[in-house]
DNA sequence: TTGTTTATGTAATATCATAACAAGTCAAGT
DNA sequence: ACTTGACTTGTTATGATATTACATAAACAA
């Protein structure tokens, strides 16, 4: 949170209650969140019952680098480095469905390789893998855990 | 859509028609198609109206490798090389949506690597790119296209 | 044929996201 | 203090995407 009010304030942005709760809110988490979740504790706490309440201050907190949005789970999660020029890919845990925020320089260079092969300027990425973090692959691995 | 038949007899596979239909509209499409613009056609040709039935033929066809899901345009396109062993990673451009499916195979690789690092297994990954396809960056750089 | 699996279709609903508009906030200039 | 203009917040309403649950039918194996 100090890191993300020290970036705010070095950039001139306005980290308003509502924005500055939802950052909050994601930060608390340690997971992935819907808009609507969001939305849900936003409301509990006296701010508008709106989706656009929500997706309003999310889409602040994305277009200025504190946090991200995970488009396969279609949700958001706080940024882990804010600050740090640094290009995110995400590794979602399909069993528990946490996601971890791995350094992507380098797959982003292969992917800027890949596409000036093909005459494609790359502005914008998002790399996302499923698979198994590191303590439901051992679960997985010693007793059989079903996952669905 | 041979290369699409011979795969599918090697697994045996069962391209139904819906399924078989599926693929063509996609193939056909030249672009990125949403469910519901593949469930329209389907439905005007004597198949189910309900969301579910193209839901299910472009499940079938994303599992078994013919076709690919674009989360960032909740869109699906064919694949444009099935049976080879390859990762795909999606250009899309944000003037003309177009898609262009890149090699991705270098792009996978170093995305395993930054996951090993944090210790996590890699099953499957979504790698999209957004920014212009050749052609509209040409233009872009020419005329001053507006784009939104 | 009988039983089993897989596929198709429908109805109903859940989930995610945005457009359009009204009202409030805030800082800069006068 | 007042006005202006940009921005922010809130609401209503709707649009777009996706799934659950259940019934029927087709394919297949024994």
């Amino acid at each position: 949170m100090s890191q993300a009010e020290t970036l705010v304030a070095v950039q001139r942005l306005r980290l308003t209650p509502v924005r500055r709760r939802a950052l909050e809110i994601l930060l608390e988490a340690h997971r992935a969140l819907g808009a609507y979740e969001v939305l849900e504790r936003l409301a509990e706490e006296g701010f508008g019952k709106q989706p656009p309440v929500a997706y309003r201050a999310l889409e602040f907190l994305v277009e200025n680098g504190l946090a991200h949005r995970i488009r396969r789970l279609n949700a958001f999660t706080a940024c882990m480095h804010p600050g740090e020029a640094h290009v995110p890919a995400f590794l979602i845990c399909r069993v528990c469905d946490s996601v971890a925020e791995a350094a992507g320089a380098p797959v982003r260079a292969a992917l800027d390789d890949a596409a000036i092969a093909l005459g494609f300027s790359v502005e914008r990425a998002s790399i996302e893998a499923v698979g198994l973090c590191p303590q439901c692959r051992a679960h997985t691995q010693a007793g059989g855990v079903a996952h669905g």
